[in-house]
RNA sequence: GCCCCCAUCGUCUAUCGGUUAGGACAGGAGAUUCUCAUUCUUCAAAGCGGGGUUCGAUUCCCCGUGGGGGCACCA
């Protein structure tokens, strides 16, 4: 085991998304690719924004995508407790360290980190007031991501609130010190926030950790960043809608990451292998839906069939589509395996495999103008009928086999019977195969739907 | 307003000074299949602008412009 300990620190106000995945993946991907430690610390210091609830939509979507963290909640590990609320002790003990260097101060009873440097009084036209600002030196960010950034901290800044409360920038770097933190892999959007953690890193005499910033994900329509507020924005509806975990660990790995060649499609080893902080992009990146749905499908594609048959099964459950009590297994296993290679994702199952479950399935009033208006439909579905009664319906070769006999009988082509037939077992003209229909559905249902809308025509 | 980061097809990206600027998604056209989807072929599609440095810049530097983020007793 290397020395790299990493941290992924969620804060449970909010669902959990897209972008906070993205960090906790390349925070856990460094971990696994150094063989270093990966922890996972709950930033709940700000109790009137915390539930439970949160809190366990953080464990199941980590677990969800595949991110076992080697140490925190529910884990152990030397440098506990793992939730920022369970750890008043030692922030005060690390107060009283800054308080006993002088570097604090108390002001409307709150306690102030106190900057070097000379002050003076400045009307800060934005906050349309007046502050003190500190002539301090510039701060030297390491960044792994962007090189060496220089900012300038230049006021004094809350770690105690009047409440007695530790604030966001005080308890974590506290934290990442006595977590022995050396790598703060988090996103941009905190870069700015980063020299105030330099000051307080320096004030504790400690070395700085490595920072590496990442990209951020943009919302995919109109400005700024994804929030979790937009569309497809949280994790737990990707779990809902039956996406592929993989599927989506492997797309947000090539968001602000590449493994430097072509390749896409990667098994999480081989990323673990490739990842690499400095091969991070620096720019921010859109999210595409389209995209990470076609990195879906071809996840699903390749899926062995038990497997695929076992995430269809807790789906329907999930969905609660058969309201009426389960097909036969038998019977819900042959329909699943004839829709597997035809779909795009597992949503997708229940609309695309419903005649197969019911007789009461709408017959597409465009599809079946369409399909009347060629041919002689009545006539080849007579034929249809009168060739299922007693057809070998035992092999999809065999069903085929048939109708093209039949077929080439009339010098007609196979399409002449599949159009009509298929609109008549399934209301569409979308589907599996017809022969795959036939055999699955079975002689009874096929012969019954044929004549209910012969007589329609 | 101040500070920080960024800049290649619509989108995600490759290119570590010399390439017909490549791939993927999305889009167009075609082929295959009983429909649909898949698959295959194919087309269209990019270096933000201006200055430098250099024999030569998408690549290095500067200035604009544009995009993003931050400037709380939120995290």
């Amino acid at each position: 085991m290397s020395q790299v300990r990493v941290r992924f620190a969620p804060s449970p106000t909010g669902f959990f998304h897209i972008g906070s995945a993205r960090t906790a993946l390349f925070n856990w991907l460094y971990a696994r690719h150094t063989g270093g430690t990966f922890v996972l610390r709950i930033e709940d210091t700000d109790k009137e924004r915390n539930s439970e609830e949160f809190l366990n939509v953080i464990y199941d979507s980590l677990r969800w995508l595949g991110m076992e963290w080697d140490e925190g909640p529910g884990k152990g590990g030397d440098f506990g407790p793992y939730r920022q609320s369970e750890r008043d002790a030692i922030y005060k003990e690390y107060l009283e360290k800054l308080k006993a260097a002088g570097r604090t101060y108390e002001k409307d009873g709150a306690v102030y980190f106190k900057l070097l440097g000379e002050r003076s009084e400045v009307f800060d036209e934005h906050r349309k007031k007046t502050v003190t600002k500190v002539a301090n030196t510039p701060a030297i960010i390491d960044d792994q991501i962007r090189g060496r950034v220089e900012r300038i901290e230049d006021e004094d800044f809350v770690i105690v609130r009047s409440d007695g409360s530790p604030v966001f920038h005080f308890v974590n770097v506290v934290d990442d010190i006595a977590m022995k933190i050396t790598h703060v892999i988090r996103g941009e959007d905190h870069l700015s926030n980063t020299s105030k953690h330099v000051e307080l890193f320096k004030a504790f005499g400690v070395p700085v950790p490595k920072f590496a910033h990442i990209p951020l994900i943009l919302k995919q329509n109109g400005p700024g960043k994804m929030s979790k507020r937009d569309q497809g924005a949280l994790i737990e509806e990707y779990q809902r809608r039956g996406y592929l975990p993989e599927a989506l660990v492997n797309f947000l790995s090539l968001l602000g990451w590449n493994p430097g060649d072509d390749r896409e499609k990667m098994p999480i080893a081989e990323i673990i292998r490739l990842f690499d902080l400095p091969g991070v992009n620096q720019s921010n990146a859109r999210f595409d839906d389209k995209k990470l749905a076609h990195m879906n499908m071809t996840y699903l594609l390749e899926l062995p069939e038990e497997k695929f048959l076992e995430l269809a099964r807790v789906y329907f459950e999930k969905q609660n589509v058969f309201t009426a009590g389960w097909p036969a297994e038998t019977y819900f296993r042959e329909v699943i395996a004839l829709a597997h290679p035809k779909i795009k994702g597992i949503e997708e199952l229940p609309a695309y495999t419903k005649y197969f479950f019911t007789e009461d399935f709408v017959i597409d009033d465009k599809v079946r103008a369409k399909v009347l208006s060629k041919g002689e439909p009545k006539a080849r579905l007579a034929e249809l009928i009168e060739l299922l009664r007693t057809a070998d319906l035992s092999s999809d070769l065999a069903i085929e086999d048939a109708i093209k006999k039949l077929a080439e009988s009339k010098s007609l082509g196979f399409g002449d019977y599949q159009a009509v037939a298929r609109l008549a077992v399934s209301g569409t003209n979308v589907g599996p195969s017809i022969t795959g229909m036939f055999r699955v559905l079975g002689r009874e249902k096929v012969l019954a739907r044929l004549e209910r809308f012969g007589a329609t025509l």
